[in-house]
DNA sequence: GACCTGCTGCGGTTTG
């Protein structure tokens, strides 16, 4: 420890010592030495709550104090993705500033303005903001931006790892490069993140250009102790509600959980309102105290809050039954035990969620895996023999015990990003050259795989006459246009991802959150919302508010969503699953079995020596072994040659259009490299907010470079042919 | 077959 705490300033070396802490930590030592020791860019990767923060900011606060000239400006920059931590981390900073001149500004949308105003006028110390705010002070102070980050040392970017697959995480890059390129230097970029995939890529993440001068610091050993259960429930579809498979795993968890702080991540909104309401009836007929509550993005602040200070409440036993909304970094404490209902989507939100239990030392981190399998009919579709949810949940607790989860994709051409941060150059400086623009976001910037003649066809489409988003004058200078003007002008702006509109849900004058505006409620239905049963009494559609009092019956609403990305690792290793005979020790006997059942199953469909199954007349089940992005692109092009087609994990469900069409004739005709037309005009390829404005061309070409895999498309029929032999 | 995140400037009112 001395030789790191002796390079700290005086007043971090006193706050240390204030705090009684007997020695810095492995990781906070080796920050203070790779912080001050040059000026590299740098990522600490750590998978539990290890004093990151400090580990960086002594060092850089060091820096800045032992600086000769104070400069004007802000001195350090962090970017956090939620107000929530942005105010945490700036109530920790403060602290350790307490003993210096050194300011510490939290900048959210909740900030007071006043805050804001001082700040412009005097810019010192750490600036703690959003990536939209940021953005906004792009938009609307754009001339002051190299004053202000003129002498900026260092950003630190915290939870990097939530950045990555982001388009969000691309506005960030891309207001940071433009930053860069207004003080007319390089700032130091220090990413902070839970452990990572892919080291390579999350380096050249951070920094493009010099991926290999990224240092890196990374947590050996300390992980705590595992412990893991997966168990299966079997269920009998219309049966009796109390012992349905779902009241079932509520009576498990109930039995399991009470007593202790606990996280249940069940999956989708809808299911946590009806788990949260079986907990809260079980508790009301053990005559407990209410101990179990939901929270989701869709439920009041207030609410939230409610349940986030319970959780850190030490006194009061709590257990969240959550999306994931409680999977990144606001400080919650730690937690008993992380259950998760259904099979998770990706191994790197798996081992996020992992992460939020067995902090404290010799605490186990405990993670319960619930999955719910239907009991088999005597005519069972072939998706239900095999199992696929279970079969996914194992695969992916095997691919996180091993430390892999999913890279970032770094092909995408994110062309909505791109469209906004056109509007958000030309708003920054007033006007700018095609060249300009195309220097600082692509050449220079985040978007570096964008080529002249699609960005051209970018500011094209946004110029285009029913557009309106840009025009150019005679000296080629591009300005906003009318219907520009109009959207950078709005707040929503900042933001690039999109939000749906919805109905507010009130009873008795208070707001119990919001659904969307699809669901269909008239007075007289009732619904399960926040974690209990309502009867609808009025809908106001101008206001778009709904009033509600307490039921007793009810269903939760539907909340919609996307479907979500399957990595292809993850659907290779559900194979080897299918065709291997480990049978982990973490599974109960119900999971066992079937584990068991899904492999024979397996077998006795033929998968093991062909990829294509018959299943009736002119229907079959096609082994893809390929994730969701290359798997989509199979279907497109199937339902080119009109079948009908259904996905799922590593598997389609064909259907033949007629008796003449056969399936292995259009593989053979694809793998032959026959042109195909995979667009239909009933294709949606507007995914993300700004493509509304792009032409379809530029559509597809988004499409596929994050959502399709055009280039495996051959191979994967020449593959599927092979493996039946060569004549149809 | 899913989830989450964020937001300016101004006008009006209240308070000291």
């Amino acid at each position: 420890m001395a030789g790191a705490f002796d390079k700290l300033a005086r007043p971090v070396q006193k706050w240390i010592r204030q705090q009684g802490w007997q020695e810095l930590r492995d990781i906070q030592v080796r920050a203070i030495h790779d912080v001050m020791g040059s000026g590299a860019d740098l990522i600490i990767a750590a998978s539990t709550a290890g004093g990151k923060t400090e580990a960086v900011f002594f060092p850089l606060i060091s820096q800045v104090l032992d600086e000769q000239e104070p400069s004007a400006g802000f001195d350090l920059l962090y970017i956090g993705p939620l107000k929530a931590l942005i105010t945490d981390q700036a109530e920790r900073l403060e602290d350790i500033c307490l003993d210096t001149d050194l300011p510490v500004v939290p900048w959210h949308g909740d900030v007071q303005q006043s805050t804001k105003a001082r700040a412009l006028k005097a810019p010192r110390g750490i600036l703690l903001i959003t990536p939209e705010s940021l953005e906004a002070l792009f938009v609307r102070k754009g001339a002051a931006i190299s004053r202000l980050f003129g002498a900026t040392r260092a950003v630190v970017i915290d939870e990097l790892h939530s950045m990555l697959h982001s388009e969000r995480g691309v506005q960030m890059r891309s207001l940071l490069s433009r930053m860069e390129l207004a003080v007319k230097r390089p700032i130091r970029r220090i990413g902070l993140s839970a452990t990572l995939g892919d080291m390579a890529l999350a380096r050249s993440y951070l920094r493009f250009d010099a991926a290999d001068e990224v240092r890196l610091i990374e947590t050996e050993g300390g992980e705590a102790e595992l412990r893991l259960q997966l168990r299966g429930y079997i269920s009998d579809g219309e049966g009796d509600r109390e012992t349905s498979a779902e009241q079932r795993v509520a009576t498990h968890l109930f039995e399991t959980l009470r007593g202790s702080d606990n996280l249940v991540f069940a999956g989708a909104r809808g299911s946590v309102e009806v788990y949260a309401d079986r907990l809260r009836r079980l508790c009301e007929d053990a005559h407990m105290p209410q101990e179990f509550y939901a929270h989701h993005a869709s439920l009041s602040g207030e609410h939230r809050d409610f349940v986030e200070k319970r959780l850190k409440d030490a006194a009061k036993p709590t257990t969240a039954v959550c999306t994931s909304t409680l999977e990144l970094g606001i400080d919650i404490g730690d937690v008993a035990c992380v259950a998760q209902i259904g099979a998770p989507f990706s191994v790197a939100s798996l081992r996020q969620r992992l992460g939020r239990s067995g902090r404290r030392a010799g605490q186990p981190a405990v993670l319960r895996q619930y999955d719910v399998e239907v009991r088999l009919s005597s005519n069972p579709s072939f998706v239900d023999r095999l199992r696929l949810g279970l079969i996914r949940s194992v695969a992916m607790i095997e691919l996180l015990l091993e430390g892999w989860c999913e890279p970032p994709k770094p092909q995408a051409l994110h062309l909505s990003t791109l469209a906004h941060q056109i509007l958000s150059v030309i708003a920054q400086r007033g006007g700018a050259s095609a060249d300009t623009i195309y220097n600082t976001l692509c050449l220079k910037g985040a978007f570096r795989q964008i080529r002249v003649s699609d960005f051209v066809r970018v500011l094209r489409s946004l110029g285009a006459p029913d557009v309106e988003l840009i025009e150019q004058m005679e000296s080629g200078l591009l300005l906003l246009g009318r219907v520009g003007e109009k959207i950078v002008e709005n707040y929503r702006f900042f933001a690039v991802f999109e939000t749906p509109e919805e109905y507010r849900l009130v009873a008795n004058g208070r707001e119990l959150g919001a659904i969307p505006v699809d669901n269909i409620l008239s007075p007289g239905m009732m619904v399960i919302f926040s974690g209990r049963r309502w009867l609808v009494r009025e809908v106001d559609d101008q206001a778009k508010v709904i009033s509600v009092a307490p039921a007793e019956g009810g269903t939760p609403p539907i909340f919609g969503g996307d479907p979500g990305d399957i990595h292809d690792r993850v659907i290779e290793r559900m194979f080897s699953l299918f065709e291997g005979d480990k049978r982990p020790v973490y599974m109960d006997s119900v999971a066992l079995e079937l584990l068991e059942e899904a492999r024979v199953n397996f077998r006795v469909m033929g998968f093991q020596t062909t990829p294509i199954v018959e299943l009736g007349e002119g229907t079959f089940a096609v082994a893809t072994r390929t994730g969701t992005v290359k798997t989509n692109t199979l279907s497109l092009a199937l339902r080119a040659f009109d079948f009908r087609v259904e996905q799922h994990n590593g598997f389609l469900f064909v259907q033949a259009p007629d008796e003449e069409a056969s399936l292995h004739t259009v593989l053979k005709r694809i793998a032959d490299g026959e042109e195909l037309d995979l667009f239909s005009a009933a294709t949606n390829l507007r995914f993300e907010k700004y493509h509304r404005y792009l032409s379809d061309d530029l559509l597809i070409k988004d499409a596929c470079s994050s959502k399709l895999d055009i280039s495996a498309l051959r191979q994967m029929c020449s593959r599927l042919c092979a493996a039946l032999g060569d004549d149809p």
